[in-house]
DNA sequence: AAGTAATCGAGACGGTACGTCCGGTCTTCCT
DNA sequence: AGGAAGACCGGACGTACCGTCTCGATTACTT
């Protein structure tokens, strides 16, 4: 059906390498470490190999990042809300309590000025665990255990947006009982009753 | 009473060249054009009195900031938590609808590769707010209005959280309303009645 | 036979761009305006090519000379020491009587405090010569015209010494007859008679 | 006679500090080492002081050299031309077979590229030197023992710069035999007889 | 005793060049 | 057509000295 493309295919043992050197080189000194010539060289890989298949040295990251980290998402259906949301949210914290969480928060910081790398983030992090969760709140809404007027995309800027501000910021850590605190605060209101 | 320091004193008229050219150049290209060589260029002065008096590009870049937005904090205190909140927000949210959201994202994705600027961004910006609405909190639990058993940093993190969230990951916009749904989601939970 | 690098090869365009941007620089304002920045500039170069090259400004510096400064050499072998030597004296003293003359002086002081640059002096410059100009001694000798236990060295640096002295110095210029003059003076002895 | 004139006076403990930290970095690491910079600082003075007493890094060094180097000119007359010679240039020898004959070796060197250090050192170096040694050489030729049409700034040249050339171009060292041969080549020539 | 004037220390400043790093691009040969 | 090797231009880095410039403090001579 398709044809092969004509002459030498690309090398998978190159962008494996590649792809690995670069985790490596994030892991011991972080989005600084990993330039295109260090990774070149690690990889045993030539830069212009590098610069035939990614666009700039955030690119390769999230593709380094995304190949280290099995992405897992949960599709909890529990009937319950808080319960439901409370694992996605713990799944969250407990990746970014490891190393992670830190090369997450500068592959954000390096998204600032890096357009491509933003998208990459948002199309491939941020919106699948983010669809996931709507369909948890629609579902709650269906059932009408949530007002029926909610805007989801607010409610989880509350909870996964605290999140990313404790590891962006660093004013404080994610403590284990985070997830849950923060799904009930938004489920029940802070009021005295 | 203080004895003056021996030899020529530091010149004020470059400390300002720095940190308005080093601002016009923040606003024009963000932090990438923001050079240490393009500042000292633009101020007229060597780029030895850069370093002089700043370790890094990333602390010129927070003092120039704070240089041309002087910083506004408000501290209602009306009686009403959400008055006093939303007031609050909304003070940040209208300052990062201009292009000063976006620098504080850019300083922000810095501070991730770079301590000292982290350091100097929690200290100089994102403490004091939240001193002024944690105060806004404690008053309202003492008033019998909130929960006692409240942690105001959880809170906080989330109605705050979210607005950096979207600064930062850029999913959605800040619209007007933002703030006063983000406070009604918290207080007052989201849960059907 | 000789198998070829890998890799692009150096690039002649930049090498002789190079050497002739020096040499232009040498020739206005002598080894002060050679700097590598000013090299890289006129030849249009960056400067790493330049450092990928040659390790220090003045091993630019010797290469450029030679480059411009097509060495020659006189074996003269007429069969009398004084038209041998003289020949090969005058053909110095000419050349040093240029432009030559000034920028092998600057050589030869910066050499005092860059050891490489004065090797590079003496192995391509002095000693070719001086070979030339024992060989011509060492012929007398064997022809029964010099005091057999003389020591060619002492002779040589009798009469060129005398040349680069004036020409560092500066206390003399390098009249055209001071060739016959020096040459005589160490064959016949400065004794009446 | 002279009114003193008014204001402070210049700081002699200021001098002698300059002059002594001068000669020390010139003794532990050469010209390159003696920095205005370098020399203020180890003398305890600061950089103006310098400035307004000696023109250049170099007028500062030579009046170092001499500082710490009592110049020593010998005035042999014992009626035999050789012997005077001979002393005169042993001297030189003995002195430039210390580190004083490197310190003036840089100092010649620098002075290729720095017209006012030239001036200093033929003022205050070699020509007190060629006048006693010229000295020499008349009083022979008015004894009849050398020629009268003798150009005595030749004579001197041949072994004055046989003794320079050796200490700047280090091809060969001074042999403690260096100032007979050099003497007795250019009065009784080299000719087998 | 007060005034005047030159010097001194400390150190900030604009500037030039240094030698290095990395980014992107290119050129060559090999597979 | 890929790919490895590596040379190349360009831009910025952080540093070293240069020579100049303020400062306040000191030290004489002059009135």
């Amino acid at each position: 059906m398709s044809t092969p493309a004509p002459g030498r295919p690309r090398s998978e043992r190159a962008r494996v390498a590649i792809l690995e050197a670069a985790h490596d080189l994030l892991v011991e000194g972080g989005l600084q470490a990993a330039t295109i010539e260090a990774i070149a060289a690690r990889a045993g890989v030539s830069k212009v190999t590098i610069y035939k298949w990614w666009p700039t040295r955030g690119a390769v990251a999230v593709d380094a990042y995304f190949h280290a980290n099995e992405a897992t998402i949960r599709f909890d259906d529990t009937g319950d809300v808080a319960a439901d949301l409370i694992g996605q949210v713990s799944t969250l914290i407990d990746a970014f309590r490891t190393r992670q969480g830190q090369l997450m928060a500068e592959l954000i910081g390096a998204a600032q000025t890096d357009a491509k790398l933003a998208q990459d983030l948002l199309d491939r992090w941020v919106l699948p665990r983010r669809t996931a969760s709507t369909a948890v709140l629609e579902r709650a809404i269906a059932r009408g255990e949530l007002r029926p007027d909610l805007d989801p995309d607010i409610v989880l800027d509350e909870i996964y947006g605290a999140v990313y501000f404790r590891v962006l910021i660093g004013h404080r850590s994610l403590e284990p009982t985070l997830a849950a605190d923060l799904v009930h605060n938004v489920l029940d209101g802070i009021r005295a009753r």
